[in-house]
DNA sequence: CTTATCTCCGCACACCGTACAGCATTCGCT
DNA sequence: AGCGAATGCTGTACGGTGTGCGGAGATAAG
């Protein structure tokens, strides 16, 4: 059984990494959608076949966008010794870094969360949950638990946003919400119209924090 | 001030109606992406611009899409005199037909929840908790919270079949998903690969409800 | 009837993902 | 050193997408 000939490889001016470099620059700048093959490839001055070289196809390249971050996530681990205080952090970190590449967002969204870091993401949460003295059948239920969450939060945040690259201070982004919230008919939605000051916060770091505890004290009283 | 000539209209072979029935189906057929505006017009014998007479782009038919589902939802309001049960009702409701209409998801999640329908599903929200006696600024933070927990689960559900248009029944679903987390290394994701049984039920009706109602204790208790 | 208005159509443009075939480069082996 | 094979990249092409523009025909108001 002979080497399959080993790669003689010619030039290489590419990398899967400068792929991806290049893919996430785009979101960030022209927004989501604007991760096109064809636009990486410009961007890195190369035919778009020459993407293929690197990564099968688009849906691929989405996958491992995905995989980068949630990998920046997990290689960033805090690991205090007070198992609330670490997953808040890391629910904070994982949204941080998502509005930090909000183009990125319907693709975490979008794809199925079957890679190894996605896989350790979660077992992260479950060991975090283990070490809050749940049983193993009670952990693994939270963990979908504040995943579904989490998830759902970025999603509610992200999409109130749809246009540009980047998403604008949080401060301007509440305050352009409570603008446009108060023009709701109060005639017709009383008591949406009187919450203004409350929904025009729910994109803010401190109503994901807020919502967050909610959910872990509904995992303590449980267990 | 004379009448602006009045409109003589002349055929009129489609319909607002027609269109979204028609992307709809598609998206039920062929899974999403399949709502595209030729891919409509050909299933209404009609030329792609047409389309266009009634909505004004795409972007248009996607949120009239999403609107509507809200509206069947919103228009089928249990109304009992539990607040606890109306809500999870009221969930487990939104769900069924969201996944039902698995390809139209991805149009929930993209689009900010600006129509009136989605209003209205507010406003029943904050009717909700305030009948469950929680003060309006709780009950405004808490519909965030159950907002984003029911977007995500729904998320996370269907994103983990993202092949065809209809979903398969969730017990067949849960046992392909349970097969597919078996095969996670035990050595690598030790607390995953010992909880497959608990995580393969992620997707399926009874992890949600359980879901929601550990929000529903947060809720509770902090009130 | 004349004329304004509306619906629908054909064409065209720019962009998308990607399959296919070719070409130059560079390595492993003799 | 020379050769053959494998590799990275390219150009071309096909079918698909959203949609802007101009025109054709039908209809109703005057």
């Amino acid at each position: 059984m002979t080497e399959p000939r080993r790669r003689p490889g010619p030039k290489r001016a590419l990398t899967e990494e400068a792929v991806l470099d290049a893919a996430l620059t785009l979101l960030d700048t022209d927004g989501p959608g604007a991760a096109s093959i064809r636009r990486i490839a410009a961007a890195l001055g190369v035919s778009p076949n020459s993407v293929y070289t690197y990564l099968p196809d688009k849906s691929a390249i989405e996958q491992a966008l995905v995989e980068r971050l949630l990998g920046d996530l997990n290689r960033a681990a805090p690991g205090g010794d007070d198992w609330r205080a670490d997953l808040e952090a890391l629910a904070l970190d994982l949204r941080r870094r998502l509005t930090a590449h909000p183009g990125a967002v319907p693709l975490l969204l979008g794809g199925a969360m079957n890679g190894p870091e996605a896989l350790l993401l979660g077992e992260r949460l479950l060991d975090l949950l283990d070490r809050a003295g749940l049983a193993a059948t009670e952990a693994a239920r939270g963990a979908y638990l504040i995943m579904s969450y989490v998830l759902g939060a970025i999603a509610l945040e992200v999409a109130d946003v749809p246009r540009a690259g980047a998403l604008a201070p949080e401060r301007d982004r509440i305050a352009a919400r409570r603008a446009a919230m108060s023009q709701v008919p109060a005639a017709m939605f009383p008591r949406t119209a009187a919450a203004v000051d409350v929904t025009a916060t729910w994109i803010g770091t401190e109503q994901y924090l807020w919502g967050l505890r909610r959910v872990l004290d509904g995992l303590s009283t449980h267990a």
